[in-house]
DNA sequence: AATAGCGTATTACTAGCATAATACAGTTAA
DNA sequence: TTAACTGTATTATGCTAGTAATACGCTATT
């Protein structure tokens, strides 16, 4: 069963995302794999004190990614193969990337200066 | 006189939101100065195709941080120091590489592997 | 067979973002 | 002085995110 326990949500973001990514973050990280059991609507709701209508939009977007599948009654499980877990990755990491380096460029912040930041923040958080 | 000539609109952030960056990273990349005038609420209106109190939400929160001030039938005006920019610029890279950080933590990247994403997209945008 | 839990669907409500259409008072320049 | 432009304020509408309360049919387990 996969855990939301290192999972808080932020605000900014639609809740629905922020799930939607951890999902994505975890089959990256290789802590969550294929076949594994999603937690149902109604318990993820709970666990989250979240509504269960924006747990269930979550669950169809990743349904309609491909990234699992749900049949009524019984539940919702991972469904991935290397290549998708491959192309996940790219998708998160290039986003993100791309946009921190589109905005500093726009502050003309250099590139060595840009690492040298990166460097500096990542020991600290 | 400001321009907005390299700003466009994206979507999933509200556009008051990115009205305020998009000064923030001016003055910070040093084309937007202290005392500089900003366009009136009803002409930036016009070249965003944007809603007149659209920008005013974005006016009003740079006038609260005290980045520009107002005089009604005059118009505005930055009003930044030395001391406020250097704020305005951390405030702003360390949440963006903050943001970063701690994503690529969470799908298990290393230190390494992160610059070298950083330098190799850098390149490439 | 029955019950508990599952996914799914619907309707109603609130809040924030954005648009639209005005209106009014202060400043500036012709 | 008057006309144009400024900031400011108000009211109404539509859309999305999120909550709330149900309801229904399927599956697994007892």
């Amino acid at each position: 069963m996969i855990s939301f326990e290192h999972f808080t949500i932020e605000d900014g973001t639609p809740i629905y995302s922020q799930i939607v990514r951890h999902i994505k973050q975890g089959i990256i990280a290789g802590v969550i794999h294929n076949r594994e059991e999603m937690p149902s609507r109604r318990l993820l709701s709970a666990l989250l004190g979240v509504n269960p209508n924006t747990i269930q939009k979550a669950y169809r977007l990743l349904e309609e990614e491909g990234i699992i599948e749900s049949q009524a009654g019984a539940g919702s499980w991972v469904t991935v193969n290397e290549q998708q877990i491959g192309a996940i990755r790219s998708q998160l990491l290039e986003g993100d990337v791309g946009v921190l380096a589109k905005s500093m460029k726009q502050m003309e912040i250099s590139k060595v200066e840009a690492v040298r930041l990166l460097e500096d923040i990542w020991d600290r958080i």
